[in-house]
DNA sequence: ATCAAATCCGAGTAAATTACTCGGGATTGA
DNA sequence: TCAATCCCGAGTAATTTACTCGGATTTGAT
């Protein structure tokens, strides 16, 4: 019931991403990395992950580097976890996935069914509510608040 | 981002416990693990969690077996799914334990807190809010409708 | 008193998942 | 041509999950 470090990493470095986006034409892995303090070489591995699933863009050769896809108030948390986790459900009976209801045997059995789809509807409803500008404004709240690590010098 | 078998089955075998409770004295490990086809010594490890969680009590010996320790409407799925899983909680920053907010050195890292939390609150809310009693009760509509399996039969 | 049925308890273990690393290939700007 | 960068798949150590197992203890019934 714990979110992996693939979510955790890749949501800070695609708000790392969006938040440089004024300042560079495209912002490489390897600043990522340093100022969020993430390996460089698993970055590379859920970047790719973002950009899949449609949500980056890349520019490759000498100073290339990863850019939003979309605007960051057209991206939410959810696409982004849904990127990288892979279905958010923290339940997926059989029964949920086509909703024929095969695979359910036993209707006995599915009394928890009501209980797992409350809890992956308000998963999916929340994450999908947040969308990625949001975070980055509050980031540069933040920065603007003295810290100052976590500038973007790409 | 998952609920293991612990948290799925825990469920399950509290549901049917509660639903015996008419019926029988106390249930026994052995005829929830028939009736819901679990390991019954791994459901044993399950009960013993929820007997730690104060929310069966157990009654030795030969006919032995376990009861509520309160009734099944003050008993909500959160109750039992943390007593099985701990903490909820899909991400636990260190500033979300204590809220001192120490451990986060670095406030850019904590933009995503908020999500973290969103996120957190949304799952505790929905547990919370669904009570054994509900899963009872629809248990009994469904076993009514024709479906035999899962009778009581201690 | 004995026995069988049950809860109790901790240790061990195979399988799956996570969280990475590594090596090398392809593209591009200077 | 070179260095920086993205691209890609394979491998691997550590952790977690999902159990099993052996045995001790309690208790009701014969």
């Amino acid at each position: 019931m714990k979110l992996s470090t693939k979510g955790r990493y890749g949501l800070r470095a695609l708000i790392d991403l969006a938040s440089c986006e004024d300042e560079c034409e495209v912002v490489s892995i390897q600043s990522i990395a340093e100022r969020q303090k993430i390996s460089e070489s698993y970055l590379e591995q859920l970047v790719r992950l973002l950009k899949k699933a449609g949500l980056v863009t890349s520019q490759r050769g000498a100073c290339g580097g990863y850019r939003l896809a979309k605007p960051a108030e057209q991206i939410s948390v959810g696409d982004i976890l849904r990127a990288l986790e892979g279905n958010l459900d923290a339940v997926t009976c059989p029964a949920n996935q086509d909703d024929s209801g095969a695979g359910c045997q036993d209707a006995d059995f599915c009394v928890t069914r009501y209980v797992w789809k409350q809890i992956n509807d308000s998963i999916t409803l929340t994450v999908n509510s947040i969308m990625l500008d949001q975070l980055v404004q509050e980031n540069r709240k933040l920065r603007s608040q003295g810290k100052s690590t976590g500038n973007c010098v790409n």
